[in-house]
DNA sequence: ATGAAAGCGCTAACAC
DNA sequence: GTGTTAGCGCTTTCAT
């Protein structure tokens, strides 16, 4: 690997020299620019970024920790936050944490705060905040992403998205589709992250007259297996159910297979409504009706904040939370009118 | 950010014994070690990777460069990476492409050799090897996943799968259940990368004597879409097809769909069968039945290829090429016997 | 327009 | 046991 050093000698002039031409800065003349230049692209230079990063006291990396990169919400995410960090000239590094708090704080502990300049995490609910708080305090910028309660602020800065508002806009939409024998699965524990969704949609129900949701809820996990289970659980001891709210799209997608194993058409015999609108909602059939978050906005406006935070760091104990713009209903083939 | 200086400062010690106690070498006397720790701990002390990169001359990062993480086969494949690289302490650090060849090059550029170790790169046909062999020839070691032709080795260090050996799996999966009128989706142009697959699938059925199944294929991309498209284009024109053969899973899916649309029974009327074995394709329904690839051992071993690449260096030219182990039939409810 | 010098935070080799 | 020294590759004043 040639150095500057390397391309300064052989150009005859020093190092400084040579990073001034490179970088554009400083007054080279016209000649020497060319000679340095040519030697450069020969040698095929290319700057040491850690020893850039040291000396300008700035890592050019941000870190994403998230639980798991195969949870196809995840990549949609990461795609959109790697974007946006590429546009201000930084790399991402994805760490994987399995929900696995030791990993997350190995994480959080290494690489925040000198190989990354900064960390955006999601999931905060599995994550020990404390853990967060203590990398803050170091000196390492975080931000939460996704953070679902935009009228309770976390004690860290973030990103929010009023999930309880798509909770009630799932519920308008069954609801003016004349659905009144109601269900719910939720991706969570019973006071896991999905709570604020289920609120949302268990209140405008409640609004429309609705009073036994609580007894056709099944709590359970983000995943298709979980969803499927649940709504088997729920459809066989309900049978006289037409609509079920499903906090998040992947368990919804397993709600629509249970529908298809126990012979429901859907949305003829049962409406499906799930929350967030990850890609595979359009691509399954039928394909899912949802309520769309703004992810890639939201990607978006995390590598911002965090960057800002970076470069004006302590706005004094601030604690900024931004949120998205609203979700959205996307109304596709699993909903219809009551039956 | 607490330095070492400054805890030597602090513990009246010198850096150099500072270093020392926190990574357990040399001979340290037991008060100081524990007045470093006990101040280190207070601190809250992080080693600046970066510093310690340059010191060393090593990176403690790799880096994978893929075309878009939201492909759900890379997430995958992304996180099987990141463990085995963290089991060898490394970061990972994940570069989207997004296919184009310039942002590719820079990822290359900029990444490789400096703040990455070494370079894992999918997708070998979109990529111009030129690009890879500079920076190869650059210093940066490069490996090369997934290949699809162990019989004709690339000009890089690659770990391959036997993907011929899948088609041909897969037209005996067909066979076996008596399938004479099959058709075939391609999720790549006729020269790109599923060619292999194809050819596996076109011999086996060739053997068998199906002699028209190139009048029966359709090229295209690898997606849902395009998998959707290209089945309703096969299955309007040829309704006595029994069998769809699909290079790949995710237009697999889409072919599934395509079936559903047009009012098949999936397996009664037409059996679909795909590659890979990614997670949705037993999350669907019916699931998919497909030749599984071993997507894990792949990655697991691409990075110890990397590393040792990274670690013996210059094997004197050599390009070494792992084959991981056969693919295998992975019989699920989208298959069975012909009409 | 170019050079000299200092230093980012850390580790390694060797001296004490 | 602990300190000293040097240097990784780069950027940035400050001289010249």
């Amino acid at each position: 690997m040639a150095t500057l050093a390397q391309i300064a000698q052989l150009a005859g002039v020093t190092p400084a020299t040579v990073s001034n031409v490179l970088r554009g800065r400083g007054k080279v003349g016209e000649d020497t620019k060319k000679r340095v230049l040519a030697l450069a692209e020969e040698l095929g230079y290319r700057p040491n970024l850690h020893a850039r990063a040291l000396v300008e006291g700035r890592p050019l990396t941000l870190a994403l920790v998230v639980s798991s990169i195969a949870n196809p919400f995840y990549p949609e995410f990461t795609l959109a936050a790697e974007q946006a960090a590429r546009k201000q000239g930084y790399f991402l590094i994805v760490c994987n944490t399995n929900d696995d708090p030791e990993l997350e704080k190995a994480y959080l502990d290494q690489v925040g705060g000198s190989l990354a300049h900064g960390v955006l995490v999601m999931n905060a609910d599995f994550v020990e905040q404390d853990v967060l708080l203590a990398a803050e305090r170091r000196g390492t910028p975080v931000v939460l992403c996704m953070w679902e309660r935009p009228e309770q602020p976390p004690a860290l800065p973030s990103i929010a998205v009023d999930f309880y508002r798509a909770g009630e806009i799932a519920a308008e939409h069954l609801l003016a589709l004349g659905h009144r024998r109601v269900a719910a699965v939720v991706g969570s524990e019973r006071n896991g992250n999905h709570i604020w969704r289920y609120r949302g949609f268990a209140d405008a129900m409640a609004r429309a007259g609705i009073d036994d949701l609580a007894e056709h809820t099944v709590f359970g996990h983000d995943t298709i297996e979980a969803g499927h289970e649940a709504a088997h659980q729920l459809l066989t001891a309900n049978p006289q159910v037409t609509a079920i709210f499903v906090s998040n799209d992947l368990p919804a997608i397993g709600v629509l297979q249970s529908a298809a194993d126990l012979g429901l058409r859907v949305p003829a015999d049962l409406s499906v409504i799930g929350i967030t609108d990850i890609n595979l909602a359009h691509q399954i059939r039928p394909s899912l009706s949802t309520v769309a978050v703004p992810t890639a906005e939201a990607a978006e406006m995390a590598v911002n904040l965090l960057l800002s935070l970076i470069k004006g760091q302590p706005a004094d104990g601030a604690r900024p939370m931004l949120v998205t713009s609203r979700p959205q209903l996307v109304a596709r083939d699993s909903t219809g009118p009551a039956r």
